[in-house]
RNA sequence: CGGGGUGUGGCGAAGUUGGCUAUCGCGCCUGGUUUGGGACCAGGAGGCCGGAGGUUCGAGUCCUCUCACCCCGACCA
């Protein structure tokens, strides 16, 4: 993409109420653009980086055999009267019969239903990756907490308990690979079900001043529990707790048989005989781990994206205007744009406007093209997170994987 | 929902004992000079001061109501 062309384009100031440092980064470098409390247009960039990180929960889910789905977000309101849940405040209610999705369990479960006859049917799981609206009492910190926000939610149904467990035991397994593979590490938390079950539900929370939860983290081995569940030592090794506060980026909930109960989802066991089935749900909220990486991953000049979900992998800069040396950078940008994706910066501009702006949008990679480079035949190159550059000859480059 | 704060060209700000044509910086447009860490000169476009009502000869400045946004708290699925 040439940065001239774009829509997401850099700015040197920031809007004066973007007070959390991933409104004011998101923002000024062009990823998103707010629209009110909680409400945010995608840019380009930001976009790109929701495409990323979309396909590797994708991949993560499909892993433990998840199969995408996609779900209304307009909902009929008589499904969640049949849990008690239309008296729930946070639902935004466009007309007086529908609901938009804050949660799919009122729509997912009638579904199984019309799949699920016998045990020969599970286990099953399906997720989705979409759009929730939630009227939060007060939406906040950027894209932490957004009255309309991407999740992905997934949900699965077991003919046992210990069914249920092993495939809950692999879900974990598959958010921590998640996280990590976003470039983030989490912590497993237990805590409390909230809105959604009975049962002690686990939460996977990233270390960070800008999140809004307070943990108490194991010091031995890691593990920990929300602030809200009251506790002295660790529950497992009696090890001191540390007291954290954490950013919630994904949420897993036993739901037993609350949902299969108020939409009768029974299943004939061997016997014939009618029988519950049993429920697992599984959140990521997809649009606060972009947040929560510019929280984790930036310094004073801008972010620092983790080569797994950054927009681009090259940041390509031509210096001068000698049409020789633009025309050399074009040709470096159309063939390393065969192989990735490269954000060419060719606006006419001086130095320093462009490295700072690269700084700031922060791509893994920077190239720059100029006079000086083009004397040897090479290019200069520079890792983002790195503060030294070198020179590669352009034959070298250009045969260069990525 | 309680407490605190902010709304003035695209962005950031100044202007508030009421008073000429609303100011500055950034950005934008035109021309020229520049070109390895946020350049310079000259010329230009763009706002009716969040909204409504009121007081006044006169309101960005005062009063009333209202909306939006930010922060703290409560809540958090």
């Amino acid at each position: 993409m040439k940065l001239s062309q774009s829509l997401s384009q850099t700015s040197k100031t920031v809007a004066h109420d973007a007070d959390s440092v991933n409104a004011k980064l998101l923002t000024q470098a062009g990823f998103v653009k707010k629209e009110a409390a909680g409400v945010y247009s995608y840019l380009p960039f930001g976009r790109k980086v929701l495409a990323k990180i979309k396909q590797i929960v994708r991949e993560e889910m499909n892993a433990v055999g998840g199969e995408e789905i996609l779900m209304p977000a307009l909902t009929p309101l008589e499904n969640w009267k049949k849990t008690g849940r239309d008296k729930v405040d946070i639902a935004f209610h466009p007309t007086e019969k529908t609901v938009l999705g804050w949660s799919h369990e009122e729509i997912v479960t009638p579904l199984a239903k019309t799949r699920v006859k016998s045990y020969r049917d599970l286990p099953l799981c399906v997720y989705q990756i979409q759009t929730k609206f939630r009227n939060e009492p007060r939406a906040k910190s950027g894209l932490m907490r957004g009255r309309e926000f991407l999740m992905k939610d997934m949900y699965s149904f077991h003919a046992t308990k210990e069914d249920f467990e092993q495939y809950y035991e692999r879900v974990k397994a598959a958010y921590f690979k998640v996280f990590e593979r976003v470039g983030l590490k989490s912590f497993l938390v237990k805590a409390g079900g909230g809105e959604f079950t009975e049962n002690i539900s686990h939460e996977f929370q990233v270390l960070t001043e800008a999140g809004e939860d307070r943990l108490k983290i194991c010091e031995k081995c890691g593990l920990g529990w929300n602030a809200e569940m009251e506790i002295a030592k660790c529950e497992k090794c009696g090890g001191e707790l540390i007291e954290k506060k954490g950013a919630e980026v994904g949420n897993i909930f036993d739901l037993g048989t609350k949902y299969s109960d108020a939409f009768k989802l029974n299943f004939a066991d061997e016997k014939g005989a009618q029988r519950k089935v049993l429920m697992g749900c599984y959140g990521i909220g997809v649009s606060r781990l972009v947040a929560t990486i510019a929280e984790t991953c930036h310094d004073e000049k801008g972010l620092i994206w983790p080569e797994s979900v950054s927009p681009f992998q090259i940041h390509l800069i031509v210096l001068g205007d000698d049409k020789k040396v633009l025309t050399e950078a074009e040709k470096v940008y159309e063939e390393l744009s065969t192989k990735t994706e490269v954000l060419f910066d060719n606006r006419d501009l001086p130095a320093g406007v462009k490295f700072a702006d690269a700084d700031l949008i922060g791509i893994p990679l920077r190239l720059v093209v100029s006079p000086k480079t083009l004397a040897t035949d090479s290019v200069e190159i520079k890792k983002r997170s790195a503060e030294t550059s070198e020179l590669v000859s352009l034959k070298n480059l250009l045969a260069k994987t990525f």
